[in-house]
DNA sequence: CGTGAGCCTTGATGAGCATCAAGCGGGCCG
DNA sequence: CGGCCCGCTTGATGCTCATCAAGGCTCACG
């Protein structure tokens, strides 16, 4: 892969890259691969063998799981600036452990299993870098485990609007909708229906407003309170 | 923490430990503290500032969370030579993610954070074991989160049936249940009426045999057909 | 400008599971 | 031995959410 400056730049602002030295970054970027992604453009299935992780440099990309019968649960969604399957660095047999789709048409940046491995061997920094990047992941399951067992589908869906916001957010604040609804339900694990209707009560209630990609919220220390 | 042959010799099976040297050993014991506890006595709490992690010696623990509602749902179930709350080690603000609380009788090893910081930093390949147990883990979060997401209660209950056996297992096999019925809901997010009433019906299908906490699969293959 | 496809919404219905309530049975202690 | 507590089971009921079906809106394309 062609080296240029400003993926340069972009790999050293990131938590998994930015300790390496000049040469390491080299290395890594000679084994790396650019890779294109199309809407529905599958990119990897679970299960199989894997001997890349990934960048997403723009667009989108979803990390799903399909059940027996075809439904789908989005697992992550991956963002510019966010890397993705690195967990299988260190597996013994290395498979990814779900499915990988572009969701928005998007540019990625396919990393060497090996030559990242080699290189983490001399950059302890970097090992530690990873190992809280894992940490923070787990953080993310245990509550994606509690909402799903304890919590019903409209704490789930409040929970997530409120998770777009910013942490100091207060007052009346509108976001817009980060993909189609039918991706956010198959992320929250409820079908578009459902979501369809969740956002309608809540907006009967005067607690949000929503047309079609954008939701206001009319009050979010209300909204908060309104979640417990 | 008083040093003693058998300990040591537990602690070098443990993938955590095995690749410590001599002194490292000592030093992590040195640090260490014996630690009793109660059924139904809490180890630590949700949110907790946290400066040790641990490993059960006998007895078992739960790790767990409560709703609003005071539901629980238990995370995982620790049982002797497991260790847990590794995770406490890279955050920047460590607290235990979860509740902690004794299910029967445990024995415990509590280690200390910096201490095994400090040592991690001098030891690559329990660096590395770190980063493989981590990934292990997270491989059991992504298959929860799919059977929450997309499984109903039954195949859960199964699931967690068939999990109980070796992999090898074939024809009719009896299992004793490792834990009351009503942690073992806990453990699948479901109510004790539902785990109750599940084991019923497939007794009526004639797929298992189920007395107090015995059960046998009258046909592996057959139950694991069932699943799909 | 009309047509069709895909996404979203809305309504009617039903399945799955929690809840509430009652009863059973084993183990522990007086 | 008798009584009680606790865990488990079973039944009746209702809530939540998925499913199925239909209609509307938007946008791309002929």
């Amino acid at each position: 892969m062609q080296t240029n400056s400003a993926l340069a730049r972009e790999l050293s602002r990131h938590y998994l890259f930015c300790a390496l030295t000049h040469v390491q970054q080299e290395q890594l970027l000679a084994s790396a691969v650019s890779r294109q992604l199309a809407p529905g453009e599958r990119l990897f299935s679970h299960g199989e063998r894997a001997g890349q992780f990934f960048m997403v440099r723009s667009g989108c990309v979803k990390l799903y799981r399909l059940s027996a019968e075809g439904h789908e649960k989005i697992m992550r969604l991956v963002r510019p600036s966010q890397t993705f399957a690195e967990s299988i660095l260190f597996m013994d047999v290395p498979q990814y452990p779900v499915h990988g789709e572009g969701v928005e048409a998007a540019e990625l940046i396919a990393f060497d299993r090996e030559t990242f491995l080699a290189i983490l061997r001399e950059s302890f920094p970097t090992c530690l870098a990873v190992l809280a990047q894992m940490t923070r992941r787990i953080q993310v399951h245990w509550d994606e485990i509690e909402t799903l067992a304890l919590q019903n589908s409209r704490y789930r869906v409040v929970h997530y609007l409120l998770g777009l916001l910013d942490r100091t957010a207060q007052g009346r604040v509108s976001v817009t909708l980060p993909a189609r609804k039918m991706v956010i339900a198959a992320h929250l694990a409820v079908t578009p229906e459902t979501l369809s209707r969740t956002l309608r009560s809540l907006s009967d209630e005067g607690l949000i407003e929503s047309t079609g990609d954008e939701v206001t919220i009319v009050d979010v220390e209300k909204l908060r309170r309104h979640m417990h």
